[in-house]
DNA sequence: GCAACCTGTAACGCATTAGGTTACGGTGCG
DNA sequence: CGCACCGTAACCTAATGCGTTACAGGTTGC
């Protein structure tokens, strides 16, 4: 229940840097531009779904994974405002 | 493989009919406006993160389920367009 | 030393989308 | 008929992923 990584973090220090790839490079191979990338890797975007194709292409790995470690970090995100939402129980009733 | 539902489309059958709630009803104990939950019943919103925890919050399920749901609908429709994605692999590289 | 080059990032514009407000057609009830 | 409520469409705003362009900091070759 702490604080998640970026995605960003976990895609440079799972995929960047064992590669030494660069964010030039990596913007080339995903067919992106390096601001997409830098983007990422700073935490000023999340994955998209798109990107998480890319990644899966790029990097053999799962779609879902990627996306998931987002929705995780969303909604840790979303998690923090929940007492400051007013909304009403609805099951217990 | 298959088309996965819309995650509106299981909100309305899982939540909203076995209790007769209109959408009225549901957008006010959510605290959001009709237009709202309107938009996602009839598939033209996703569930976004804010929305899924108000959802745990009236309805008393995980949040992480709602997400869930959206991350695969939303991936199945980025996956279609895999192949048109012009991607360079690194990983066996 | 300096000029050409590459790298990462900031600034700006565009398209998409969740959300609110308002307005409209439809239905039930006095 | 009149009124209240329902669901949805139309219009606007804010946030965000993405591309293009521009800029600062390094390397490298001369």
């Amino acid at each position: 229940m702490h604080n998640p990584p970026h995605p960003g973090e976990v895609l440079k220090a799972l995929c960047l840097e064992p590669l030494h790839l660069t964010v030039t490079e990596t913007a080339r191979a995903l067919g992106v531009s390096r601001k997409t990338i830098s983007a990422i890797l700073n935490g000023r975007s999340g994955i998209s779904p798109e990107m998480a194709v890319r990644l899966s292409i790029a990097f053999d790995t799962g779609a879902e994974s990627w996306l998931n470690q987002q929705l995780q970090f969303d909604l840790w995100h979303a998690e923090k405002h929940r007492n400051s939402l007013t909304v009403v129980k609805l099951s217990a009733a």
